[in-house]
DNA sequence: GGTAGATATTTTAAGCTTGAAACAATTTCG
DNA sequence: CGAAATTGTTTCAAGCTTAAAATATCTACC
């Protein structure tokens, strides 16, 4: 460490620029979210091909749809899915020509569109999505209500502080 | 609640085959880990893209490589990244092309191929990780250590449950 | 030694995903 | 009213991702 400095030589705005302080604790957390998360998504994903050869992505867009029995327009499901809008526009395209979803203009504005869930799609998810629970059920089986407590408040906080931290620096967006 | 049966007509295992359990909390939980996660890797993909324009996966090998001076097979870093074997051909084959990772055959396995950052790679992923770990302490900012060790904990319980519930029906696999 | 099975990688086809550009329609406001 | 900004969607090119099939090599064991 031939090339350590004494600290005390730096200020505090210096050290905020120059010394950044140590995440290690962060990044592992980080690290461990994502690594669950894609365990999880990738056992539901298998599943979910093996059983309804259906991927999650589809999966995903009609359980969307499923909590809203009007329809969605495209845009207000790509919010809520947190993809991109070009994204939606395939899914749906693909969903449509398998019967599972339809599309219809909207009355008031002529620029968008509404989507809802044939009779077909939506028994084809019903059928699914009691399915889906109870993996889900099983995957987290190990812990006790009061880690999906914990967890559940925790997650939150993280949540509320990305937000609040993604914000910041939107002046260029 | 029409429809409500006494469950006490029903011994234990035709409840279990026919009354499902209730997985309210279990989906909850799993929806806002989906959530924290996809927030969290929309808002890294978007720095690194801006700052550096890598993408996520890109910045995910080379992390894996980082770790690793003398170079890793293919498969073992798929392993590492829990991503199919196709995949890792694919964005070590681009790589390569931007000179920021090398091939080279093994010496005792011919079937298998080694990849090690080349120094300009390891530079680039130098620069790029100190950032990297900064945003990561920022967007866990308002997280205090008590609670990033409580998710700790609490995620380890809960990637051991996924372990032993995803092995479980591997018998067709 | 030879063969059956396992392992490492690549290829392929299909689908997913993004960001940016292009359009169209609507809203805002001078 | 009409220009300017905003909003909703689609298109596009590039890249990511998967599962499955194909290839090549290695290992175990008779």
């Amino acid at each position: 460490m031939a090339d350590m400095v004494p600290s005390i030589t730096l200020d505090a705005e210096t050290r905020a620029l120059e010394s950044p302080r140590d995440h290690t604790s962060e990044l592992r957390l980080w690290l461990r979210m994502l690594t669950c998360t894609n365990m999880i998504e990738a056992e539901i994903r298998r599943r979910l091909r093996e059983r309804f050869d259906v991927t999650l992505p589809r999966f995903d867009l009609m359980a969307q749809l499923d909590k809203t029995p009007d329809g969605l327009s495209l845009g207000e499901i790509s919010r809520r899915m947190m993809v991109s809008n070009g994204n939606v526009t395939g899914l749906v395209e693909r969903l449509a020509e398998d019967g599972l979803v339809e599309r219809r203009a909207s009355d008031t504005d002529r620029r968008s569109t509404f989507v809802r869930l044939t009779d077909e799609g939506r028994s084809a998810f019903a059928e699914m999505a009691a399915e889906h629970a109870g993996w889900v059920g099983e995957l987290f089986g190990a812990l006790s209500s009061n880690d999906i407590d914990i967890l559940l408040d925790r997650l939150s906080r993280t949540k509320a502080s990305v937000e609040n931290q993604s914000s910041k620096g939107e002046g260029s967006r």
